[in-house]
DNA sequence: TATATTTAGTTCACATACGAAATAAATTAT
DNA sequence: ATAATTTATTTCGTATGTGAACTAAATATA
C-alpha cells in the first residue's frame, strides 16, 4: 500500500515540478486559498494535515515566489492572513486542465462503478487515515497534530 | 488525489516511525531485501522507484542503524551488495501485524468485491503511475529516471 | 486584576528526497 | 588495443517535512 501510494505521490510531485515549478504542497495550498483566501497558517496546516512548523517555510518559500502574502490579521496580533496573489492564481489555474487529464487517465481502465468505489475509498482514507493509524497505535496521535 | 495519497503516506510513515523508529522508505528496503538479500543499490531504487542518489543517504542511515551492511560485490568493483542484518529482520518482522491490521482497518468498511476493485487500482497506479504522468509531460520522463 | 493556560507562529536541528556533476569501473565500438 | 560510452555509486546543493523548544499574544481561571 505504501508503496503504490508513494509513488503517485511523487510521480504526481515530478508533474506539477515540470510543469509550472510547484510542489504538491504548494499546489495544494494554492487550491486551499482559491477557496479560502485569507486562510490563517495554522487552518492551512491542519488541511493539509501537516505541522505548523512545516507550513512556515512553505509559505515563505511561496512568498518568495511571489505566488502568496502574509497579511497581519486586524483582530489577532499573533495570527496572518495568507493570501493568494494573482501569479498564485493564475498558476494553479494553468495547472487544471493537467491534472484532470491524469486523473482520467488513471481511472480510464475502470469502469463507472468502479471508479465509485475508487473516489470512495480515496475519500475514505483521506479522512480517516490519521484516525486509523492513531486508533492502532493508541497514542502519542494527539501529541503530533496538536499545535 | 494527491491530498489522499500524501495523508496516507505520512500517516504510515508516522505509524512506523512512532512503533519501531522505521520510515516508510526503510521499511521498504527491508521488506525488499527479505526477498532479494545482496541486492545492489541500483535494484533497490528502480524497485522504490527512486532516484539513486537517495538510496546512498537511505542505506547509509539504516547501515548506521544496523540493519543492512554494505559489501563489496565479488563480480563488479562498482557495485555493492545490501544485506539485511538480524536487527533489520527482527525489526521488520514486528511490523508486519500492526501494517496488516491497519490495512484491514482502512479496507473493512468495503466488501470483497470492492476491496478487488481497490486492489487491483492500486496495483495500477503502482505499476503506471510514472508512465501515465510521462504521457501527459512527453518529456523529461527517460532524464529522470535513468541512472 | 493577577496568574495560568492555550494558541499562533517561528526557529532549530535533523531526516528525507531530488537532480546534476564527479569518479571509477565495465562495456562497446573502432 | 584504444577510445568512447555506459553503468554503479557517491557527493553536493537544495527543497521539503518533522518535532521540540521558544516568543508573544489571547484567553481562562483564581
Amino acid at each position: 500500500m505504501q508503496k503504490a501510494h508513494s509513488s503517485l505521490f511523487r510521480a504526481a510531485d515530478r508533474f506539477l515540478g515540470e510543469e509550472v515549478g510547484l510542489s504538491t504542497s504548494q499546489h495544494a495550498v494554492l487550491l486551499i486559498l482559491m477557496q479560502h483566501d485569507g486562510a490563517p497558517i495554522s487552518a492551512i496546516a491542519g488541511e493539509l494535515k501537516m505541522g505548523k512548523s512545516s507550513l512556515t517555510g512553505l509559505i515563505d518559500r511561496m512568498e518568495k515566489k511571489g505566488l502568496v502574502s502574509r497579511r497581519q490579521s486586524a483582530d489577532d496580533a499573533r495570527s496572518f492572513e495568507i493570501h493568494i496573489r494573482d501569479h498564485g492564481r493564475h498558476l494553479v489555474r494553468s495547472t487544471l486542465p493537467g491534472t484532470k487529464r491524469i486523473n482520467r487517465s488513471i481511472l480510464e481502465p475502470f469502469s463507472a462503478q468502479e471508479q465509485e468505489v475508487i473516489a470512495r475509498f480515496l475519500n475514505h482514507v483521506a479522512s480517516n487515515a490519521d484516525e486509523i493509524v492513531a486508533t492502532q497505535t493508541s497514542r502519542k496521535h494527539k501529541e503530533n497534530h496538536p499545535q
